[in-house]
DNA sequence: AACGGCCTACTATGCTGCATCGTAGATCGG
DNA sequence: CCGATCTACGATGCAGCATAGTAGGCCGTT
């Protein structure tokens, strides 16, 4: 549901870097200075990724702004709760997964479950974003 | 590169549940138990899969038996670490994920942390398994 | 008011991956 | 030699993504 192709990734990643609402004019010209690519083609990914609820966008004027619905973090661990949504035995996966990150990633991750078991862990603030 | 259909999945969660060198003809039968579905079908699917690197395959008489490469829970890591592996910022990602799993889960994965870390991390002892 | 830009809507094409089989040919037990 | 069973190879259909052209609306400028 969340996989995107590789165009599609391009532009999301660019709504993330800016982290403001985009012109497909604004986007299109980033990408120009990479590669040739036609105004309609960006302009039919985003309206793309606006139909699969991954950006939102308002009318501006004349044109229309996006912006993702997801910071990338939040993308990226709805992406790997997919992952593990399909596999029969979560903890496992889950073991076999933590013991494949680097030390440096173990402490990190170490570090954060223990800031939230301190306060109470479990989907941060209400009333946050959304 | 791990991303599978649906059927392939079908197939290799057999292989999986199994834990054992397959016959096509194994897997046709038991995927006849639900739903009709041709013998090369399944034979293209195991090929497939084998081209993939995914299975492992042996001629066993006239037959090949093939055999997953990886088990479940490896391969769903894998996975995992393929989509960490295209976000920016992993530590972030990391760090939102862990946000979200459920309190058991945290506590699942901070003890095989602790765990690893008393044995100086790094692949678990062999024969473990589960 | 007509013109040229810029933007959206709609449509179309090509490619790739997966699902699905059929057919031909090799092989093995009778 | 015969039928059953396998593999190898090829064909078709459908879906998702990339790509882009065309038509028409809106707006500021002559």
């Amino acid at each position: 549901m969340k996989q995107m192709g590789q165009l599609e990734a391009a532009v999301m990643h660019r709504l993330w870097d800016w982290d403001r609402p985009a012109s497909v004019r604004e986007v299109v010209d980033d990408l120009q200075r990479e590669r040739k690519i036609a105004y309609t083609t960006v302009m039919t990914v985003l309206d793309n990724l606006h139909r699969k609820g991954l950006v939102h966008r308002q009318k501006q004027g004349r044109a229309y702004v996006y912006t993702a619905v997801m910071s990338q973090e939040d993308h990226t661990a709805s992406m790997l709760e997919d992952v593990l949504a399909q596999t029969a035995d979560r903890g496992a996966a889950l073991l076999n997964f933590v013991e494949q990150l680097s030390s440096e990633e173990q402490v990190q991750v170490r570090t954060a479950l223990a800031k939230f078991r301190k306060r109470g862990n479990q989907s941060r603030d209400p009333g946050e974003k959304e």
